[in-house]
DNA sequence: ATTAATGTTCAGAA
DNA sequence: TTTCTGAACATTAA
């Protein structure tokens, strides 16, 4: 689940505790849990970073990266349930791996938890960080998606703009959930193939975007049913609660007020919409 | 007790 | 070339 809003917590929350700390351990699959993907290894991993500092903590699409002396970075993909948190790990079954800090302060660790072992850990050498991502929704200066990207991006493809919204190579950030609340504020019909999209609704697309995804960082995500989702000092987001579309099937449409919330199946996931708010006729 | 579904990404097939 | 499918894994709901 994490995505842009949730990753940018994580790393809000764990910039100003690890940045400048030297590294003194890292340690493997606390409680024997399985191991989580180590590129290229976890020996390697941990022989390149004992005794490095930490310089900066930073987030690129839906990724942690980690800026470390000597110039390598390491880059934590948290995909389905994982997180990085500082304390309290949701349960002591999934920690993956923990990483130990010299000097004495509030916080000595910083953890890698993951329910599903689905997430995936990189180290990667100096000037090797390249994006394969598209640009980002909400980033700093160049690396912020335009409006010309937008219309670019969505012109290039014939995919249903749902599907192309998560597309990390056309621009990153933007997951499952918060591709379906984008398009209902945009007010655009998930199903319309993206390259048929005029010029007004991408504008619509690219405000909706910002705003939405600007929101859910001053809530600090979303944390859903399951709990998984939590910040940097695990406790929970508070974006759920503002959600126009996500996971409301069958209630009514709080901006319209006309009908129900509908779900949809769109690349084997789950879109929700309101068909007044996104001008779709269902048959 | 099986089976399907769940927030993500990517390799390999179509 | 672009788009689609299934697999990686753990847990819950049906």
């Amino acid at each position: 689940m994490p995505e842009l809003p949730e990753v940018e917590t994580m790393v809000r929350g764990i910039r100003p505790v690890v940045s400048g700390r030297t590294i003194r351990d890292v340690v493997a699959c606390l409680n024997s849990c399985k191991p989580i993907s180590i590129t290229p290894s976890f020996r390697v991993l941990r022989d390149h970073l004992v005794g490095k500092k930490v310089i900066d903590v930073r987030r690129l699409g839906k990724r942690i990266v980690f800026d470390v002396s000597g110039g390598a970075n390491l880059v934590v993909e948290p995909r389905m349930t994982g997180l990085m948190v500082l304390a309290n790990p949701p349960s002591t079954q999934h920690l993956r791996l923990r990483f130990d800090f010299r000097g004495r302060a509030e916080f000595d660790s910083l953890w890698f938890w993951d329910r599903r072992g689905l997430g995936t850990v990189t180290l990667l050498a100096p000037g090797d960080i390249k994006t394969r991502f598209g640009p980002e929704v909400l980033g700093v200066d160049a690396l912020e998606m335009t409006v010309e990207a937008w219309i670019d991006c969505c012109g290039k493809s014939r995919r249903e703009i749902k599907v192309v919204l998560m597309d990390q190579k056309m621009v990153a950030g933007i997951g499952n959930l918060y591709a379906s609340e984008i398009l209902h504020l945009a007010g655009i019909n998930p199903m319309t193939p993206a390259n048929e999209l005029d010029r007004k609704s991408i504008r619509q697309l690219s405000v909706a975007s910002q705003s939405i995804l600007r929101t859910a960082i001053e809530d600090e995500g979303s944390t859903l049913g399951d709990g998984t989702y939590r910040n940097a000092l695990s406790q929970s987001g508070k974006y759920q609660n503002r959600h126009r579309v996500y996971m409301r099937e069958g209630q009514p449409c709080r901006i319209c007020r006309n009908g129900k919330i509908t779900r949809i199946v769109q690349a084997q996931r789950s879109t929700f919409l309101c068909q007044y708010c996104q001008g779709i006729s269902l048959k």
